[in-house]
RNA sequence: GCGAAAGUGGCGGAACUGGCAGACGCGCCGGACUUAGGAUCCGGUGGCCGAGAGGCCGUGGGGGUUCGAGUCCCCCCUUUCGCACCA
């Protein structure tokens, strides 16, 4: 990387060059920010107790995984939460800022397998580091509530709420099949297969059979989906992916009696269909690879071996051939028929391979002509296709054009599936109704009949929490040969992960080793036990964190309500967008557990979410392994934290995607220094109380300095809270300074841009100058500070006062002086401006009027012509229409 | 394939409900100050025509609504993200 250092000034660590005179302001960052970082930590400054008195905001980020170093990336998202929270402390809320560390996970161990190194001790170090680095960029935390997930003081109260959850059948144990990533030799929740594969290391997923322990998070699914209505404040983007993640339907379940050679029925074939409509339609059924029949139908087949391999390929491919996108259809005939209950017809039983195990029955009616996938089965294999919804004339006129297939529909002949609107044909009694009033009928029907019934179905699965792993939370649980599974009593917790573990990267549970934990005595029966050698996954830690931040070291329960009350819900949450599914909706769903516990009184934990983009350097997100990774304590070094901060959030939205230049972070050091070299000269000369504004002599420049300062204060607390338009209130800002040094050059009193030697304290002798100036600098000063804190104190006390910027406030402004006096008014005529207006702001629409039609400019393009119109826009335009 | 978002100067980006497109910054050009400038201050900077006043064009492409469209509607292209057989 080219190095640019030589482009700032020295740092206190480095040599000045030989100047003659040192110039009065000089801009030395590193002075100023160790100097205010020092008092910040020796005042416990962000601190925060709870107050009813004032209104409270809670502002959170959310907390970082102890990967070892923060780069850029990670910390523009803790930049920005510092923004809005001590915007928030100046416009006087109760602010409640933590930070704490996920601390528990796979990385630790790993890095315990690869170097010898205890999990605990690469983790502590780790964090050490990053609260460093987070300490020297100034981020105003709370950090007496530090915590991190690995303290047993924390995972105590996972392992509380965890036995809750267990009394409650929330927490429950079955045997199922599981994603195993045979890299990192652990048990994958669903939500952690990305693409079949894994979600750290991608390689592809295969399925075991274990038992595993599981949250009954789909007994919330409909809340949690219906709620999604509420969180007015969450970008779309992610609401939608968790609709889509829960992914509700109706349906209703039918039962086809399994046929036997002669005829008979046997037992019922449970499908579950969204179009029970079309179910006249429905010519044969299809089951998954998994369904419980199918290994009892290829034991009953005539070739067992054959029918075995099939499905075993179908198996496999589910996982490996997924990956690469489409899987062409496949699937056999069983030989086995079923009656479809509506048609009475015998239908052909076929496995699929595109049917899927795990949702719903694993079993689906087939209605090739309405359902795309089941009509390239159904054309595939010469099985039969029978339409049985028609649309009508009505119908395709009001259908986009070319979206209809042409003429009627007819099994034989068509090229695809329709799954649009029309009216039931060939469905029996249901013959001639609408196909939505006809669902509706045979759902009745089915339903009165007794072998169906109306359901809903569910995307989102049970959350399988149990880790095959050392470095999480215990799971704890004891196992008697009497009493079967008992839990471990409140008063035994918490049960402590052992420190002491052999570190072999295989597929066991590391803890399972250690006979020391394994044997534990039933706190039932008091007979021998073993305890439970799985871990919880980390995504529990990180599911009531916020919570805990509001009563951290309460160590009688997980929080005291009435804190959390007080503080929650999070008024603003930032983070990346990548949680917006897992993280997010466990942790809805943990706000509902803890409100049926009675201890929240909210649904929803998270008030406000701002999804902010990652920083790019080179195209590409930052990574260790991609070796582009931008240090923020090197930026710091060479422009010190306050231009840091200033360049990540000017450089665009907090939400947007944005690249690394070291250009930009140039440009922002520079517009620091331009303040400092503008503001700091002139502390002292103005000190202390000016003349009020009444008995001043104002100019027309006076005037038009305190609109701009008025009109400053107004757009960047605008853009601030709630918009976080970060980038815009800091251009804000620039117009201010820009302002300040014309208004500077012309009164006389500006003494930067002159010759080193020439440098001298400057004085304002003016009365007025002096008050406006003033003015201009202590709103400038405080507009600043939740961007570049350092500068904004140091700046603040050099003005004389004391008690530091958040005690001075957020500056007001003053709608009668930010008013302007005169306007310029665009003229357009016939769509294009012709001339510009400079008119008294209180002019009334008619002289405005006038004055547009007299413009000797606008006469130039009336000339001739009639005028038809004229439009006036109140303190905007005028338009004139002439033909 | 489905869904969503986004396409604006050389670059990052402004433009809140339809009302002066390009704020602010970077870069570049010029000037001042200077032994020097890579510091600083001042000015310029969408394209084309014009000495100038000014004019024409211009927000991915094409159509439309409107006195007026970056913004609203329709079609198309591109990019990014999400979901990808959920019956």
């Amino acid at each position: 990387m080219p190095s640019p250092e030589r482009r700032f000034p020295p740092g206190p660590g480095r040599e000045c060059p030989p100047v003659k005179t040192v110039a009065v302001a000089e801009y030395r960052p590193q002075d100023i920010e160790q100097k205010w970082q020092r008092r910040w930590t020796e005042t416990r400054a962000f601190e925060a107790v709870e107050d009813p008195s004032r209104p409270k905001f809670y502002c959170l980020e959310m907390f970082a995984y102890p990967s070892g170093h923060a780069h850029v990336g990670h910390v523009r998202n803790y930049m920005i939460g510092d923004v809005v929270a001590r915007l928030k402390r100046a416009q006087g809320a109760n602010v409640l800022h933590p930070f704490g560390w996920d601390a528990f996970g796979l990385p630790a161990e790993n890095a315990a397998i690869k170097n010898n190194l205890h999990p605990e001790t690469w983790t502590r170090e780790n964090i050490a580091h990053m609260k460093g680095q987070l300490q020297r960029l100034g981020i105003s935390y709370a950090w007496g509530r530090e915590l991190a997930t690995c303290d047993p003081e924390y995972y105590r109260w996972n392992q509380w709420l965890f036995i809750r959850m267990y009394e409650r059948g929330l927490a429950y144990r079955k045997r199922s099949s599981v994603n195993w990533c045979p890299s990192c030799q652990t048990v994958l929740a669903n939500e952690q297969v990305v693409d079949g594969g894994c979600w750290r290391c991608g390689t592809p997923v295969e399925h075991r059979d274990l038992e595993q322990w599981f949250f009954r998070i789909t007994e919330y699914a409909d809340e949690l989906l219906s709620a999604i209505d509420g969180l007015s404040d969450w970008p779309d983007k992610v609401l939608t992916m968790q609709r889509n993640w829960i992914g509700r339907s109706e349906g209703t379940h039918v039962a086809f009696p399994l046929l036997d050679a002669t005829g008979r029925a046997v037992e019922d074939i449970d499908v579950f269909t969204t179009r029970i409509d079309t179910i006249f339609g429905a010519t044969f059924v299809l089951l998954a690879p998994e369904h419980r029949l199918v290994e009892e139908f290829a034991r009953a087949s005539s070739d067992p071996a054959v029918f075995k391999a099939a499905l075993e390929r179908f198996r496999a491919q589910d996982r490996v051939a997924r990956m690469s996108g489409e899987v062409e259809k496949e699937g056999f005939d069983t030989g086995r028929v079923a009656r479809n209950p509506f048609t009475g017809e015998a239908v052909p039983i076929w496995v699929a391979n595109f049917v899927l195990g795990d949702y719903g029955t694993g079993a689906v009616m087939a209605v090739p002509a309405h359902d795309q996938r089941d009509f390239e089965f159904a054309r595939k294999y010469g099985l039969p296709v029978t339409a049985v919804v028609q649309p009508t004339e009505a119908d395709r006129d009001a259908a986009p054009a070319g979206s209809m297939p042409a003429g009627i529909l007819d099994g034989a002949t068509m090229a695809a599936a329709y799954d649009g609107p029309g009216t039931l044909v060939a469905s029996g009694e249901f013959t001639g109704m609408r196909a939505d009033a006809g669902w509706q009928a045979m759902a009745d029907r089915a339903e009165r009949e007794g072998f169906g019934r109306r359901a809903v179905q569910y995307r989102l699965k049970d959350w399988g929490i149990s880790r095959q792993r050392y470095w999480g939370t215990p799971i704890p649980m004891i196992y008697c040969d009497t009493c079967g599974i008992v839990p471990v009593p409140d008063a035994d917790l918490p049960v402590v992960l052992p420190k002491v573990v052999e570190f072999s990267g295989k597929g066991d549970s590391p803890l399972a080793q250690i006979p020391e934990f394994v044997n534990a005595a039933c706190p039932a029966c008091g007979g021998p036990g073993r305890r439970e050698t799985d871990t919880m996954d980390t995504f529990v830690d990180s599911s009531w964190y916020f919570y805990r931040f509001c009563d951290a070291r309460n160590d009688q329960q997980a929080f005291d309500p009435a804190r959390v009350a007080y503080w929650a819900p999070v008024d603003f949450y930032s983070g990346g967008v990548e949680h917006a599914i897992l993280h997010l909706i466990y942790s809805r769903f943990f706000a509902r557990v803890f409100r049926d516990l009675g201890m929240v009184t909210h649904d929803e934990p998270f008030a406000r979410l701002l999804t902010q983009g990652m920083v790019l350097k080179d195209g590409n997100v930052m990574s260790k392994s991609k070796g582009n990774v931008v240090d923020p304590d090197e930026m710091i070094q060479r422009v010190g934290v306050d231009a840091l901060r200033m360049y990540v959030m000017f450089v665009a939205p907090p939400e947007k995607e944005v690249e690394w230049t070291d250009a930009g972070l140039e440009g922002s050091y520079r517009f620091l220094a331009r303040v400092w070299r503008l503001v700091a000269p002139l502390t002292g000369a103005l000190r202390g109380e000016t003349a009020g504004w009444a008995s001043l002599d104002l100019d027309g420049d006076d005037r038009a300095l305190r609109r701009k300062t008025h009109d400053t204060i107004r757009r960047v607390s605008a853009d601030l809270y709630p918009r976080v338009h970060l980038n815009t209130a800091i251009s804000a800002l620039m117009e201010l300074v820009n302002d300040l040094y014309a208004y500077g050059e012309k009164t006389g009193w500006l003494r930067v841009g002159r010759r080193d030697d020439e440098a001298e304290v400057p004085s304002i002798e003016r009365a007025a100058t002096k008050a406006v100036v003033k003015e201009a600098f202590e709103a400038l000063v405080r507009l600043l500070a939740p961007f570049a804190p350092h500068m904004a104190e140091e700046l603040w006390e050099r003005l004389g006062h004391e008690g530091g910027i958040v005690a001075a406030g957020w500056p007001a402004h003053d709608a009668e002086v930010a008013r302007a006096e005169a306007l310029v008014i665009p003229v357009q005529v016939n769509g294009k401006v012709r001339a510009r207006l400079t008119v008294p702001a209180d002019i009334d629409d008619a002289a405005l009027e006038a004055a547009a039609l007299a413009d000797p400019h606008v006469r130039q393009h009336t000339e001739g012509k009639t005028v038809q119109k004229v439009v006036v826009v109140k303190g905007r335009l005028v338009g004139v229409v002439a033909k």
